[in-house]
DNA sequence: TGCCAGGCTTCAC
DNA sequence: GTGAAGCATGGC
């Protein structure tokens, strides 16, 4: 165990943003988190303390990355104009995201399940992938699965993913985990390359656009200058910005500020004035 | 029960 | 280049 004092770091706000699907709420302060092929649990002590349930070793080499820990957020937040009503109140109530740095394959694969998916159905059918071709891991007994690596799912078949409730999107996620496993899609190759070149490059897969391309680079390459525009953001855009929002306002990391309108559209509009 | 979901591909035009 | 249809399935 290891405890902490974090500033800008809400478990709920992160675990509610849309980002990742592997986070548990186990009681009103504690998540249990599986990632980096292992599960974490998390506590909110209160007043900015928080417990991790590792030694500091593995918090240092895992989680302080994993969670983004020495970015400061406050920074994002103060470049929001007070004359922008919405977005002062979506970081008022947001404030506490972190864009983790998440896994690119499993972002990858995740995201292209997304796709007119609501949020409750992708965590589960990311649940049902991984108990069936991900390793099993953890210690406790309850087992945990990891996401299942490019080769165990380049194995399957299309009827094998579409049983896990993959619809139409088990052709998409095939054909990625083959060009991973193959090694057509370098993912560590991707890593050097531009915002650009990496969006490109993302388009190539199947079942990959340009919604769901950001994605993959916002929360799984960490380039934060994506701005993921699903039915949410295109909706806050019409009603709040009449149709056109300056995302130049936040020159390279409009993603970040994206996360605040996303989380607050979803969870804060009808609990906040 | 019907509508909607962190959209994409395909095919007209 | 733009627009509409079709896609599978679960949550609410």
């Amino acid at each position: 165990m290891i405890e902490v004092r974090l500033d800008n770091f809400d478990l709920l706000a992160i675990a509610e943003s849309g980002q990742c699907f592997r986070f548990e709420g186990l009681d009103e302060s504690t998540y249990e988190v599986i990632a980096q092929g292992t599960v974490l649990t998390v506590k909110a002590l209160g007043e900015g303390r928080f417990l991790f349930a590792c030694d500091e070793r593995e918090y240092e080499r895992v989680w302080r990355p994993y969670f983004d820990l020495d970015t400061d957020y406050s920074q994002y937040i103060r470049c929001v104009p007070a004359e922008d009503a919405f977005l002062s109140k979506a970081c008022a109530f947001g404030n506490g995201i972190r864009i983790l740095r998440q896994d690119p394959w499993e972002m990858l694969i995740t995201f292209i399940i997304s796709q007119q998916k609501n949020i409750p159905a992708i965590k589960k059918a990311v649940a049902v992938l991984s108990e069936r071709f991900g390793e099993s891991i953890g210690t406790g007994d309850v087992r945990r699965y990891a996401f299942p690596t490019p080769k165990a799912l380049a194995a399957r078949t299309e009827a094998d993913l579409r049983d896990c409730a993959l619809g139409y999107r088990a052709a998409y996620v095939l054909a990625a985990a083959k060009m991973v496993a193959s090694g057509e899609l370098d993912l560590a190759h991707m890593e050097s390359l531009d915002d650009e070149a990496l969006h490109n490059r993302l388009l190539t897969v199947p079942g990959i656009g340009p919604k769901v391309a950001n994605c993959v680079m916002l929360f799984g390459f960490h380039r934060i200058a994506a701005f993921p525009r699903d039915v949410w953001i295109n909706r806050i855009i019409e009603q709040e910005y009449q149709g056109c929002f300056a995302v130049e306002r936040y020159p390279g990391f409009a993603g970040v500020i994206q996360q605040y309108m996303f989380y607050y559209a979803r969870l804060g509009k009808d609990r906040t004035p």
